[in-house]
DNA sequence: TTGCAATTGCAACATAGTTGCATTAATTTT
DNA sequence: AAAATTAATGCAACTATGTTGCAATTGCAA
């Protein structure tokens, strides 16, 4: 089971990302609350967060875990899928809205993709 | 610059990549060699394999890195890219060589993808 | 052989993430 | 409103992967 009491913490850290839709790395997120909580707390809310379909997790460049909040995602219905860009620049990371094509693959059945897209975001394209 | 000298524990290593060819974890590398040498000397074995381009890099599922032999690949041109299929049941880790097509995205510039797809294997499969 | 630089082992360190347990605080019950 | 219940938290200790500095070893060229 996810959230169940609203607490403080709970609410620091959905006031995060509710306030820009954009995507933190966990080791980010401990550090803009490290005034306000402990990390382990940190860890178990978005864990939290998570399994309620609120945000949702993935692994960065560097294999870091990052959070970005969900779009129609609830507790038993986790259905936004996508690929992820992250910035070599400034290691921004955005959640895709495109679809990717895979094609099927003998003998394999594939169940999920993790997909990274690597290079210059917007603003360091230039 | 990568391997300077073939000493005992590069061609440990080596064979390893050799006589199958079959992704590795660093932890498993770490777990096979462990009694032939420390830890550390594989991560800078497997490190300047990489360099010369005789092997490559990758995060798994769980984050964690692996190695695979690379085809066709050389100190100055590490053609050999290509997503991965990682089993959910017994954890096997592919190279895939098929070609995933990335639909280019606007103001972006895609320099390299990490793709990997999960599902069962071959042998898991039935 | 000898000499030297590449390689290794080792211990100590860094960082991400987890666990157990006592304490605190939301929320429900009375 | 107070008490009871139990989810949530803090903290310290721990696990795991990976890195670093340095002294000792070893491959190889001269
Ligand atoms: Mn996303
Ligand atoms: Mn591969
Ligand atoms: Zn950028
Ligand atoms: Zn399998």
């Amino acid at each position: 089971m996810g959230i169940i009491r609203k607490t403080k913490a709970v609410t620091t850290v959905l006031q995060i990302f509710e306030e820009k839709n954009e995507a933190k790395s966990v080791v980010h997120l401990i550090e803009l609350v490290k005034d306000k909580m402990n990390k382990t707390t940190v860890y178990r809310i978005l864990d939290r967060l998570e399994q309620d379909g609120v945000i949702h997790s993935f692994n960065g460049k560097d294999g870091l875990k990052w959070y970005a909040k969900c779009e129609g995602c609830s507790a038993n219905h986790h259905s936004d899928k996508h690929p992820h860009f992250q910035c070599t620049e400034c290691d921004k990371v955005e959640c895709l809205s495109i679809e990717i094509n895979i094609p099927s693959i003998k003998n394999h059945k594939v169940e999920s993709t993790d997909i990274l897209l690597m290079g210059q975001c917007e603003v360091c394209c230039v």
